[in-house]
DNA sequence: CATGGGATTGACT
DNA sequence: GTCAATCCCATGC
């Protein structure tokens, strides 16, 4: 998994008429206390353990939705988190469902500008309403992860060198690389 | 059945 | 920088 994770990084995130690339991604594992997977599974989690591919789609605080792709053989328990996209296509309307103002710089913009929703839960990432399309491999910087109360400093955050879209705080070196 | 916490965001001081 | 909003579900009685 810490290989797909900035593997992911480039690759394209469509749903219906939107679309965008990935510039910034988090992995969890089932092992660590910040990911879900670690309770073990249950309803909610149970995707987590399921067939890579699919999608794992969490509110949080009961107002954002988080996208997470599944990515390790059934019964591991771990995936990445997508936490902020360039958009791509479809402005019109992200801009609609979302107003002014940044589009996909974070994990919660980024599922409400594609219209993405729990209802997401659980489909295939290939074949289903979102999908995941393979992209050009990005020059990236590894990070501590962030927005977590639980093993955040993990260097399991994964940005795309030199994108604007993402959420802060910034690692270091990500402007200047590029 | 009741309660508490969560991988966030946006507004206000 | 600090604080509140708000839904789902895991956990505890």
């Amino acid at each position: 998994m810490l290989e797909v994770a900035p593997d992911l990084l480039g690759c394209v995130v469509e749903h219906g008429s939107t679309s965008g690339v990935i510039v910034e991604t988090e992995a969890y594992h089932f092992s660590e206390p910040a990911c879900h997977a670690y309770v073990g599974v249950t309803p909610r989690t149970g995707v987590l353990h399921g067939p890579p591919g699919t999608a794992y789609v969490y509110r949080s605080y009961g107002i954002h939705a988080l996208l997470n792709a599944v990515c390790e053989p059934e019964g591991v328990g771990a995936a990445v988190l997508i936490r902020a996209l360039e958009p791509l296509s479809g402005l019109e309307e992200m801009r609609a469902r979302r107003g002014a103002g940044e589009l996909c710089n974070g994990p919660g913009k980024l599922t409400q500008a594609l219209g993405i929703e729990l209802t997401e839960n659980g489909s295939s990432l290939v074949d289903g309403p979102v999908r995941i399309l393979r992209g050009e491999p990005l020059e990236y910087v590894t990070g501590p992860r962030i927005g977590i109360t639980k093993a955040a400093e993990l260097p399991w955050r994964f940005c795309a060198v030199g994108a604007r879209d993402v959420s802060r705080p910034w690692p270091p070196g990500l402007m200047r690389a590029a």
